[in-house]
RNA sequence: CGGGGCGUGGCGCAGCCUGGUAGCGCACCUGCUUUGGGAGCAGGGGGUCGGAGGUUCAAAUCCUCUCGCCCCGACCA
């Protein structure tokens, strides 16, 4: 490509509506533009990334035996009312009618249209298992897109559907899959974990996210020093807190006066006490009435935690106005003792004795409470994991990292089979429901992780697999003849060889192509300039090492390719 | 949805408080000089100041409404 030619703009200075590294880079180099909030064009440079990121899902995938297909973007009402999602997906669901006044959807991800395609062609257990594939443009209306490609509105996303006969057969689809997803983000040069995780909205059991590391990912990610165990903040276990035998301080509950005292900082500030020997009670809300949650004062709630044990999926943080109606006091004043909700109680707490308790009346707390003081209705580990709590695996001890979520696998039984009768035949010619999976892989957000995980001051520093381009050459005298001819020279042979080159013979100086190359991260910078020239030869550089080397000028094309071969 | 902020040429910004008819840097065009890490000089093109309404002799500037965008929060008492 004659970078003369190309559509290629690049911007010297930051937008001012950039707040994170890729974003700025990826508006910078001349990858993306933004059109509306969380919506971009993808120019051709950032079109070349994506068709790479792109092509390496598709021959993983293919090579795992998943298909290839494409869905429509907008999708009937109808197939979201079957499973009850068109209520229960929420705002996020960009809903359009079209002139007739029917009902559709621009859709966030297709497990209904998958389903309703499966059941409609597959009737014997002779036709499962089944993995289908797309990659498409979905939209989600998200409450506050931001970071550019990484959490658009609309996006593009690798959407897999598996279908077994049972338990055990997608459980295999699951882990080859899993195998799968390893394999992509290998060879996209990503240093990445697979980690435990929540199903959300999608529904389902077991799920795992492939979180490409950087310091500046949105997600916590939890992983043990010692083992491979790696999980989502919000699923890491925390196991062994719980006591046999409750101690108790003798006291009686004593109450105390704490005008206006609120948080735990505040209460135990104000009372010369450590957040250790503080209950901190959470009312949570749901479809089966209100809970209280009791951890202690220096530890945080995970409600995915609660929802598991309360068995209520509806769990949320009660707004403030119930927790007054509960507890008859503001926010920040409540406490287990006469409480008539159901209390139930995180491991840690069943060790403590005479600790202090909100009042259950404004500016009055408790001292002096044991857990004899009122009923636990069931303990369990209800609380988020922080840094050097020991692993659940192996002992050892948890460290805190940054992720972006790239990929999310789920198994998700039959959910959906189930809801739209998705049904097969099995040998004894009993009717049977599909056993479900589910596995995406945000495209635009991998490239923009691979940004964010590989640059410098400088720019982009992409990783060969994965770059635009493989070789930049620069001809820093395209004006005079016997100087731009080697160029071209090099550049037909390149050509020749399969290497996708970005000529820039552009009338500039050599400063500006400088930073332009180091901005757009290509992998190998060829350079050929008079004084190269008068003695016989050209400079390859390394971008990612920033190592140079003078080569003889008809060694450079055999180089370059074997430099290429040792970094794909 | 709550709070904060910003919309002035392609990009980054000043001007607004204290109204007088738009400016700077980069980019762009022409010419000359320059040419190994974002050149210099000279000349030039481009903006109904997000939009609507109002106040005023006069509005980028003041007032009202509206649209768009950005940031923080929205689950820890």
């Amino acid at each position: 490509m004659r970078y003369s030619k190309y559509f290629l703009p690049t911007l010297r200075e930051v937008p001012a509506d950039a707040e994170v590294t890729s974003h700025q880079l990826m508006l910078r180099s001349g990858m993306v533009r933004r059109i509306a909030a969380g919506i971009y064009d993808i120019l051709p440079m950032g079109l070349r990334v994506i068709r790479k990121v792109e092509n390496i899902i598709r021959e993983e995938m293919n090579r795992a035996g998943a298909h290839e297909l494409f869905m429509p973007s907008i999708l009937p009402a109808e197939l979201w009312q079957e499973t009850g999602r068109w209520d229960f997906y929420g705002k996020e669901l960009l809903r359009i009618r079209d002139r007739h006044g029917r009902e559709f959807c621009y859709g966030p991800t297709h497990e209904e249209i998958f389903t309703d395609l499966v059941r409609r062609d597959i009737r014997s257990y002779r036709q499962l298992p089944q993995n289908l594939y797309q990659i498409q443009t979905k939209f989600r209306d998200e409450v506050r897109p931001r970071f550019g490609l990484m959490r658009g509105r609309e996006f593009s996303m690798k959407d897999a559907y598996s279908f077994d006969r049972d338990r055990t057969g997608a459980e295999e689809s699951y882990r080859v899959m899993r195998e799968a997803y390893t394999a992509i983000f290998k060879r996209c040069g990503l240093q990445f974990r697979a980690v435990e995780a929540d199903s959300g909205k999608i529904g389902g059991s077991l799920s795992q996210e492939f979180m490409v590391l950087a310091e500046t990912g949105e997600d916590s990610v939890v992983s043990c020093d010692g083992c491979d165990y790696a999980a989502n903040l919000e699923m890491a276990e925390v196991k062994g807190e719980v006591s046999g035998s409750f101690a108790d301080s003798g006291q009686d509950p004593e109450k105390v006066d704490t005008p206006g005292q609120k948080t735990v900082q505040e209460v135990t500030d104000f009372l010369g006490i450590s957040p250790i020997n503080l209950v901190k009670t959470i009312i949570m809300n749901g479809d089966k009435g209100a809970v209280g949650v009791l951890v202690r004062g220096d530890h945080e709630v995970n409600p995915v935690k609660v929802r598991r044990l309360v068995d209520d999926e509806t769990l949320e943080l009660a707004e403030p106005e119930l927790v007054q109606k509960v507890t008859g006091a503001p926010v920040g004043f409540a406490g287990p003792l006469e409480l008539d909700i159901p209390l139930y109680a995180d491991n840690a707490v069943s060790h403590m004795s005479g600790f202090v308790t909100g009042g259950n009346a404004a500016d009055v707390h408790m001292q002096g409470v044991d857990l004899s003081d009122f009923i636990v209705k069931a303990f369990g580990d209800l609380r988020e994991a922080v840094q050097g709590d020991p692993c659940p695996r192996c002992g050892g001890s948890l460290t805190f990292l940054r992720g972006i979520e790239v990929g999310h696998i789920f198994y998700l039984g039959t959910k959906y089979s189930e809801a739209m009768k998705a049904h097969y035949l099995d040998e004894s010619g009993a009717e049977q429901v599909i056993e479900m999976g589910c596995y995406g892989i945000g495209v635009g957000r991998t490239a923009a992780a691979a940004i964010e995980q590989n640059h410098d001051e400088k720019g982009i520093i992409w990783p060969v697999p994965i770059a635009p381009f493989t070789v930049a050459l620069l001809s820093l005298d395209p004006g005079k003849e016997e100087v731009h001819a080697v160029a071209e020279a090099i550049y037909d042979d390149l050509i020749q060889m399969g290497v996708e080159v970005l000529f820039d013979e552009r009338e500039e100086r050599p400063g500006v192509k400088f930073n332009d190359a180091d901005l757009l991260g290509i992998p190998l910078r060829v350079t050929v300039g008079g004084r190269g020239v008068k003695e016989g030869v050209a400079e390859i550089k390394e971008r990612a090492t920033g190592e140079e080397q003078k080569v003889p000028i008809e060694k450079v094309v055999e180089i370059v390719k074997e430099m290429i071969d040792a970094r794909s």
